[in-house]
Parts: structure tokens; sequence; C-alpha cells
RNA sequence: GCUGGCGUAGCUCAAUCGGCAGAGCAGCGGUUUUGUAAACCGCAGGUUGGAGGUUCAAUUCCUCUCGCCAGCUCCA
């Protein structure tokens, strides 16, 4: 059997050895700083068996790969020192993340710091006491008997939920077991530096009708100084973090009696806006757009007709009763434009017709998502829609990506991660209109050969759009989170406007649109 | 909305067991006269988020309420 490591040698060996006596036999020495390794393509455990030939490549803590079965090994040991000091736990799931990792516990109560401190010392002696990690296979069966022997009801469900002739793998440590994919380390010890963060509360698969488990934060690294190294680097973006310098600096502010998610401009920051909305003005009617202005209220008739009663109630305010109709606060400018579009007759020559504005809008957040200026209830969208032919589709969804790439360019944003979100479950328009859009954006998107991936289920209400996600220095880093992204929206509608219209919006968030 | 943690001077934070609300910075008035990160002395600054309750006495304990933070969920 023929083994090559990449970039090294070529080796026959016999079968049956494990990655790890391949890899030495290659010449590789098998410090602890070779995590796991890469086999034909598939991330796998130094001690798994080699059945074929193989291209290994060995994974340490430089590569995502090797981040990831670090990190994942990381929480296992988090996990084991809980089941150690708190028996009843009860475990669920337990990923990698980024910069760290988590664990979701069923307990009684929530962890308090003490907790965690004794969770960690715990952990930290179990790193000391280099537990061999072993891999074993069962059947569903089995698997089943087993997590229920131990009273981990949430470990039978998520086993009850694979498919009936898959072969489960479990991970034990020491008395610690739990049911993985892996891989892992090969054995406790090869974790340095561990520190646990935070906790917090997460409901079971993320559904708030289900059970609230207990998660607790940590990360791990080869060695303290990276671990002092990424906590430095939290502490500066907690310097960095705009509500904290918007306050400072007297940009904003938001006030009790105001009510939450409302900004106030101050005049420094009413400055910094002036200068960004000029901006945007001059670059809108340079690229062909006119722009217009809209009521913040209308009849709420306009919302049912537009479908925003029916598909956005939950983000909207109250309506208001207003002499003999309701009137609804305006959570999105769309109606308003293509009320102006429909105020006259319009021929095909008048195509492209593109309209923009600085639009200010009102929805409702609940209480707990409210985050600064970037979750807020109030704010003003960079917000544009275009009426076009069917054949300008492409041209139009091309230039709107340039002219947002060219915008996020001058404020310094120039790495971006696009997105294609399709049609979710609440949605106007037929199945095959929804295909036509979809296809319309995919096309405009490689026509100009931008990389990019499906968002299943990620579009709205009224047609599928390109999501482009931003990264900031602060957040780039940002621990724990993977969406708090910035992001802007390109939508594209055949199904609100009557006639052959399809709508694109763009639309920004963050520093040039809230409140 | 849910779970947990918070809310004391403009800002950052103290206040032991329920026993007279305090410090640094900022501000103001002086002194000094240039200090390389923030020179020295003094003054002022508070309905302890709000309402109710327990108590001789509440920043502290209880109830309600408003807001903030870390997440969950949703999304921009």
């Amino acid at each position: 059997m023929k083994v090559t490591l990449k970039n090294g040698g070529c080796q026959e060996i016999h079968a049956g050895q494990t990655v790890g006596s391949a890899l030495s036999a290659l010449g590789l020495k098998l410090g602890p700083d070779i995590l796991a390794a890469k086999v034909n393509g598939r991330t796998m455990d130094l001690s798994s068996i080699l059945a074929e030939d193989a291209e290994v490549i060995p994974l340490q803590f430089d590569s995502v790969e090797g981040r990831e079965v670090y990190r994942h090994s990381s929480t296992h040991i988090m996990a084991q020192a809980v089941k150690e000091v708190f028996p009843t736990a009860q475990l669920t799931i337990g990923p990698a993340l980024d910069d760290g990792f988590f664990y979701d516990f069923a307990f009684e109560r929530p962890f308090t710091p003490e907790d965690l401190e004794k969770i960690e010392a715990k952990a930290k002696d179990i790193i000391k006491r280099a537990h061999p990690v072993k891999r074993a296979e069962l059947s569903k069966y089995d698997a089943v008997k087993l997590f229920e022997s131990r009273g981990e009801a949430y470990k039978v469900e998520l086993i009850q939920g694979l498919d009936d002739g898959q072969t489960i793998s479990v991970y034990s440590q020491g008395d610690f077991t739990d049911l993985c994919r892996g891989p892992h380390l090969p054995t406790t010890g090869h974790v340095g530096a561990f520190k646990l963060l935070n906790t917090a509360g997460a409901y079971w698969r993320g559904d708030e009708r289900n059970p609230m488990l207990q998660r607790i934060y940590g990360t791990s690294f080869p060695t303290q100084a990276e671990l002092d190294a990424y906590l430095a680097k939290l502490e500066e973006i907690k310097r960095r973090d705009h509500r904290k310098v918007g306050k400072e600096l007297d940009l904003i502010s938001t006030q009790d009696e105001v009510g939450p998610g409302l900004i106030l401009w101050h005049p420094k920051g009413a400055t910094i806006r002036l200068l960004i909305e000029n901006f945007w003005r001059d670059q809108h009617i340079q690229n062909g757009y006119e722009l217009v202005y809209s009521p913040h209220i209308a009849r709420l008739d306009l919302w049912k007709t537009s479908g925003h009663v029916d598909y956005y109630r939950d983000n909207m305010f109250a309506p208001m009763k207003v002499e003999n109709s309701e009137y609804q606060l305006k959570p999105m400018n769309c109606p308003f434009h293509i009320m102006i579009y429909k105020s006259h007759l319009r021929s095909y020559r008048d195509l492209p017709i593109r309209y923009g504005e600085l639009g200010t809008v009102y929805r409702y957040e609940r209480t707990g998502v409210l985050h600064g200026l970037l979750r807020v209830r109030g704010f003003t969208q960079d917000d544009a829609h275009l009426f076009c032919r069917p054949d300008q589709i492409e041209s139009e969804v091309s230039q709107v990506l340039d002219f947002t790439f060219f915008i996020l360019g001058t404020f310094g944003f120039t790495e971006f991660e696009v997105y294609l979100s399709t049609k979710p479950e609440k949605a106007v328009g037929s199945e095959e209109r929804w295909a036509q859009a979809t296809s319309a954006l995919e096309s405009a998107l490689k026509g100009r050969g931008v990389a990019y991936q499906i968002d299943p289920g990620e579009g709205v209400f009224y047609g599928p759009k390109i999501d482009i996600k931003i990264k900031d220095a602060a957040f780039s880093s940002r621990r724990m989170r993977s969406n708090r992204h910035k992001k802007m929206a390109t939508t594209l509608s055949r199904l609100r406007p009557r006639r052959c219209l399809p709508c694109a919006a763009l639309w920004t968030t963050g520093n040039t649109s809230s409140s």
C-alpha cells in the first residue's frame, strides 16, 4: 500500500497501519503539534487505520481544520470536566467555533462564575492527565442503548435522528464518552492553554419552544502566549466598540425617555452622517438614479396590498387609528417607490427607472436583540428600487453590484462574502417566478464573475436576494458570533408589481443607515 | 420575547452583617508656568434608573416596572 506525504516522500507500508504510524514511517516527528491528518482530503484521527493508497497531510494548529479538531477536543475536555464536577448535567451538543468552542448542557440551574472556575480547574486537570482519546464505532441500536444507560436523553434523541444504517462513532477519554463524528486529538494532553469565557442560555436545537440549556463558551490555544494575545485582542475590540466610541466622542446617544433602539444623533455624529449622505446623493445621481422622498406612515391598506401585513407583521409597529382608517408606520420604503412608479402610465422606452431614497423606517424588534447602532428600531435605509425590462435585468443587477462594491470600497471594505438567498418558507408568488428571479440573479453574478454561496431560504418574502457580507476590523474577529456582519442586499422581485416589473432594491445597514 | 448578569456623580468604579453615600478622572476656582501618559491646592457635583413593600433605619432585603450587557431566536 502506498502512502504519500504531501510535499514529502512516498512510502510502501503494510495495510492496517494507523495514520500516525504512516506519518512516522515517512519521517515525520509526531510531536504534540501534529493534531490530526487530512487523508485523501478527509480530516481523520492520527489513530485511524489506513485502508487504501493515500495522500496524507499532517494538520497543525495553523490550519483551519487543525484548529477545528483542537477546539472540538477542547470542548470535549470541558464537557468531561462538567460531568466530573456536576454529574447530573446532561450532554447535548458542543461544536468548535472560529475562535473557540462552546458546549450546551441540560442542567437544573445556570452555571455561576464560581462553577466556571471549578470546571476550568477540572479541565486543566484532565489536560494534565493526558487521557488517550479513543474512537469506537457502533450500530444505532447499540449507541441508543449506551447513552440510555448513561442517562443522556439528548444524545439519545440526536442518535435517533440519524439514518438507520449509519455507523455511529463515539469518542472516549477516561470515563467520559460522547457521541461525536470526530476527529479528535490523540490525547487530552495535546491541549495547551485553556480558558472558559462566559455562560449563556441557549435553546435546545435553537428553538424557543424547547427547554433552555446552559451554554459555556471557552477557547484554547497551543501556548499561553497565544491565549493571552487573543484575550488582549478581545480587550482591544471592546475598546473600539462603536457604542463606547460613540459615547466618548459625543456622536450619538440613546435615552430611556426616548425609548430603546431609537438613536439621537448629536452634532458631531450628525456631521459625519451628513458627509456620508452627501456622498451617497452625489454618487446616486452620477449613477443614473433619481432621488425621491416618501412619508413615514401610510394607510394600512397599502401595507395589506404590498403583502407586508401578511408577511412582515411581526416586525411592524401596531397600526394607529386616524379618523376612520388605520395608518401604519413604515417598515420599508418599497410600496412608496412603486406608487411613484405607478403614478403615470410608463412606456418600456422609459425603462430602466431607478429611484433612490434615504428612507427612514421603523421596525418592531424584540428588546433582546437591540444592539447599539447595529440593531435598532428606527433607522434610515440606503434604499433604491429599479424598474426595468426583463432583458435589462442582468445588466441592471450587474451595475448594482458594481455600485455596491464601489461604495463599500470607498469606506475601506474590500473583503466580501457574497450569498444568493433563495425562497423563504413564507413568501408570495409562484415557484416558477421565484425560479426565474433566482436564476436572473445567479446569471448576473456569474456574468460578473463573482464567487458566491447559496443561502437557502434566506430570501425576503417578495424576492430572492444577493447578500454581500462585509467584515470590518473589529468584527472580523468578534468572538462567538458568526452572523455579526454588516450586510447589503440586492433583491429581485417580479412578484409584487403587476406588470413586468422586476425590481431591485439595494439597502445597507450599519453606520450609514441607522436611526 | 426567553435565560443569566447589571443599573450608585458627566465617565470608570467603591460602600463589610441593613446603620451618616465615597474615590479617581472630567468640570469649576486658584497656584504653578510647560508638564513628553494626567503639574499642585481647593470647590462643587447624588431623589443610588422608576414605583411600591418590609424595617427604628434600605444602595443593600422583597414585589413590580424601565433600561443596558452576554447569549438564544429573528433579521438589516
